[in-house]
DNA sequence: CCCATGCTTCGGCCATCGCCGAAGCGTCCG
DNA sequence: CGGACGCTTCGGCGATGGCCGAAGCATGGG
């Protein structure tokens, strides 16, 4: 039983703005120690430290100590696909929201913001044009389906991504694990769930993309270009994530 | 472009207890009047007044006056969804959760709690033994897969469920339109989406399922009692939610 | 061995926000 | 038309909880 006490107190845990901060920046499902959360949420060390401590006791988070650093990462997928949750009902175009009260939200990427549309992940899968991109192409190709409440596999889909080397049978024995996620800079669905996991999996063993330093943006290879090109019609907007 | 601050407020609205409250009652998926809520959560009508007036301005809510009354229900299926994450993260089983402060959560339903227990509604589907058993035997027959991320209905699903008088088409015209929801009581999952609602309306239409005057649960009635034994090899645990 | 670094705990300050009593509007009914 | 009812607004009280400075443990390196 769901005690309404517990159930409060897990939103109320996400409720708060620095915490809110530490939660949005571990959407990209790496690893990060306190003073990297503490910046990101614009807090000072002792105040990131309790704000972690309630987190992982709550079971929002892990936490794995290596030396002297605490990387803290989110807990489960379930705690992912709840933030995804909040999110889109944050995103939503409601009643006269004054923009009045805007805090500076997460210091401004500036250029490098260009690139985080253009592909980054997101939690374990891939978001922005990219992966827009990838899920408008699978959709066309008919390889999967994607619904407002979930999506699938398609037969004619598993045989095209098994020759593109993604590992499906590593996820689960079915075909059903495909979930839609919305983009937030793109604001259309892509493939998250463990199908979408298998991908970004994928596209990092082949060398088509390449996790940054200290963001969240990947960058396609001159290989990945290549390959994601044919595999997804997919061309880049611009330059700028290039990897040199 | 969804702002920290944004996510942070919406969360934070849940994060209230006594509108945690509210939302929980509420996501049986019927409209209850400001009074109403306000008993479900333990407040004065003015406190609740200006509860649902947060929600209301952020869209978690709407609201529609009838005569002297507003009802009040969730605005959208995402944020059905939004609640239902915080759900599955709240009840996950994590490190001591002191059961010290525990309010009364909900006035305790008493003898109608076995009821609740067997079918109810869950925002605009079906939930409780009754339904994890329709999810058991839809998997069981190949008709549905349900997996951690998502579900899908398979062509034979969709002949069987045609056979039933099932409305298919006024959902979606795609196949993918089913959900895992995980089920408080039963801690298995059972169907949602469109698809759970369609199978909710199904029930009601034909008569099988009657909803039960001020409390969220639904009771068999005779003829359903005999129709979804023979579909779903449903039988009753007990007869506490026996329709008249 | 000692210092630098990363993180935590403690104590006190302060703001936010939930809560209710009282009072003010609309609506419905006798 | 007057009273009952549902709901809202207003004002003040109180508590929860976030914040930082300072100090306390650990770990790792010189």
């Amino acid at each position: 039983m769901v005690t309404v006490a517990a159930f409060a107190r897990t939103a109320a845990l996400v409720g708060d703005p620095a915490r809110a901060g530490m939660l949005t920046v571990l959407m990209d499902g790496r690893a990060l120690t306190a003073a990297e959360l503490a910046r990101a949420a614009g807090v000072t060390p002792q105040t990131a430290s309790g704000h972690l401590a309630k987190l992982a006791e709550a079971g929002l988070l892990t936490v794995a100590r290596q030396g002297r650093h605490r990387y803290h990462r989110l807990a489960s997928p379930a705690v992912a696909r709840m933030l995804e949750g909040v999110m889109a009902v944050a995103s939503m175009p409601d009643a006269a929201r004054p923009a009045a009260t805007r805090a500076p939200s997460i210091r401004s990427p500036g250029p490098r913001d260009a690139a985080l549309r253009e592909a980054r992940t997101c939690y374990d899968h891939l978001a922005g044009r990219l992966a827009v991109a990838m899920a408008d192409s699978l959709v066309a190709r008919g390889a999967v389906e994607l619904g407002e409440d979930g999506g699938a596999l398609t037969p004619a889909g598993e045989v095209f991504l098994r020759g593109l080397g993604v590992d499906l049978d590593a996820a689960s024995g079915r075909r059903v694990f495909c979930r839609p996620c919305l983009d937030w800079s793109e604001r259309r669905p892509h493939i998250a769930g463990a199908l979408g996991a298998a991908l970004l999996a994928t596209c990092l063993d082949r060398g088509w993309l390449r996790r940054s330093e200290g963001s969240r943006a990947v960058a396609v290879t001159p290989g990945g270009r290549l390959a994601l090109g044919r595999a997804f019609g997919y061309r880049q907007a611009c330059a700028c994530g290039d990897a040199a």
